[in-house]
DNA sequence: CTGTTAGCGCGTTCAG
DNA sequence: CTGAACGCGCTAACAG
């Protein structure tokens, strides 16, 4: 059935009767593995070149019982947020010739264990997951695993090698940016219940609140579900309130958005009449009207430092579990100052 | 220096143990292929279920000669036009079981060939080409190997096999629209030379303005890079000029987007004083002020389709070697009717 | 420093 | 219908 191509690429021992050696000392001086005599070595390594030669990655990984490939679960590839992720991880797993293998949620309907089971086929050396939704379910199968996993952005309890966004200090900055513009009257407009960064971003809230000298008022917190719909619904709700936010901090960028929607509908500026700050700096950040004022978070770097930690654990050379990084904030033109009280 | 992980995953031959047979059969079971009486094989199922049995990937690969993988190759995964083709690419691999192993032009920068012998040394099976830059550099270097390749968006004499966008169609549609709007003077700004996309548009466009009567003028073809900055010079260039258009046909949404910005620093209104078409409909073109007015290409499809092709040659099944999606017109803000003629 | 050899885990003849 | 045996291409001892 299959057609059976012919195969035109050379192979170890072509190498090693066209330099005259044994195929050990190809693989000697291809893998830099081993003492070899310069001489030796250049034969070789011109007979490679003449050949053409290129390794079988698969032969090799059998062997070596290693496949120099990482996976990588994430939930939407459509999602810039993960896109990101996925750069920086390339780039990183480029350097030490490593292959990322995608895993996308949204393509496997089937369920999550079947996602991981492909990339455990394939016999990944380790995985790194970045997905915000299923964390729960991947630490899950995971643990009965015996490939190492860092995450991002999940939860330290579920699995202990992680990099991290300081979610603290980026609601620190956001209220602090909303208060020195004269906000008293901030709402929160929290993720989707279940997520570690929803859970740790609502209580940066209450604590930069606290710290700001703010009272904490459960009436000006709405759930969202991270996207737009919900938080436009949401956001209608904390507008009719009595006594109604001049400010939002939303959980991320598309809710902030989602904000925009609401306070629209109800006849009132962003930026002007209400302020509004997001989190991630998604490409989308900027291109809305107004621009979103946001948290900032370096996602390609945070791919690439969890390649940089798994590939360490693999090598033997692990120095540190947990990395935390520092978002920054980013003004644009959805935050101004606060309006002089309005009537209620 | 590799620590060497103990193992947990069975292999066929306890499999083939646990149920009394020879690993042959358990393969035959595995693969569906060769007669097995059917409580032999309900015997090695359960033994498969029971000892937690996942083929190993690379073995299978090096012992069937086919990896069940396709290379993806595309320049910008941060670019959504690419993330799409990677989502439906992925997910129809997903039904036959394939992997996909995603090569970014973006992530390495020591050049193409390198890429490409990245993807080859894990043997793919069959390779999709959707970059839109060095298309060209990768046909020369496939030209020479063995392995199907499949383009999307490609020029037709570089890769036979080919799913492509209607540039035809699309440009007609475009133009139709801002002709109905009362348009007589519109521009294009066309795509960085070299790219198959950026002739096939090109040419369109002065087809389309023929066919809707208009005389072709070189004075209102600019050239942009795909992308906002020089895009907003081009149009700069073509509001200053004697007889300026009323509407732009951009090459793409990016560089529909660059127009906004000359246009609005030229102090004129988008959608009012200067109607804008672009081309792709990515997600920036909803969120975008005003919405773009935009020609959508069903990229997901795209990839699926691409997935389709390759697989049935892949298959010995291949029955067309060329499919072309048609576009549609997504109506938004950035166009309007004509302005009564400004003095000039 | 270099060659020989034994697997890595599985698909696939070929006998039975 | 089933099993024994070989080989896919390479790495990693172990000898020399």
């Amino acid at each position: 059935m299959a057609s059976p191509r012919t195969r035109r690429t050379s192979r170890i021992y072509e190498v090693a009767r066209s330099a005259g050696v044994s195929i050990a000392t190809v693989s000697r001086v291809a893998n830099a593995t081993g003492p070899v005599r310069p001489q030796t070595a250049a034969r070789v390594q011109a007979a490679m070149r003449r050949l053409d030669y290129r390794p079988h990655a698969f032969a090799r990984a059998l062997a070596a019982q290693r496949s120099r490939t990482i996976g990588l679960l994430i939930s939407d590839i459509l999602h810039p947020y993960f896109a990101d992720i996925v750069r920086g991880a390339q780039e990183q797993a480029e350097v030490s010739e490593y292959a990322v293998l995608l895993g996308d949620a949204s393509v496997h309907t089937r369920g999550t264990d079947l996602l991981v089971q492909r990339l455990l086929e394939r016999r990944v050396d380790g995985l790194i997951v970045a997905s915000d939704r299923t964390t729960t379910d991947y630490a899950m199968q995971l643990r009965t695993e015996d490939v190492p996993v860092v995450c991002i952005n999940g939860s330290r309890e579920q699995f202990p090698r992680a990099v991290q966004i300081d979610n603290r200090t980026g609601a620190a900055l956001a209220i602090e940016h909303l208060v020195g513009l004269g906000h008293r009257r901030i709402a929160h407009i929290a993720g989707p219940p279940g997520l570690p960064t929803r859970d740790e971003r609502l209580a940066s809230y209450r604590a930069a609140l606290k710290h700001a000298g703010l009272r904490y008022d459960a009436e000006l917190v709405a759930t969202g579900d991270g996207r737009f719909d919900e938080s436009r619904t949401a956001t209608r709700v904390l507008l009719d309130l009595a006594d109604a936010p001049t400010a939002i901090f939303a959980y991320n960028d598309r809710s902030a958005v989602g904000c925009y929607q609401a306070i629209r509908a109800a006849g009132l500026r962003v930026g002007t009449d209400i302020s509004v700050v997001g989190f991630d700096d998604i490409v989308m950040a900027e291109w809305v009207d107004p621009p979103l004022t946001t948290l900032h978070q370096p996602r390609i770097e945070m791919g690439r430092i969890a390649v940089d930690l798994l590939l360490a654990v693999l090598n033997g050379t692990e120095t540190v579990d947990h990395v935390v990084v520092q978002p920054h904030l980013v003004v644009r033109a959805s935050t101004g100052p606060a309006p002089a009280s309005r009537a209620c």
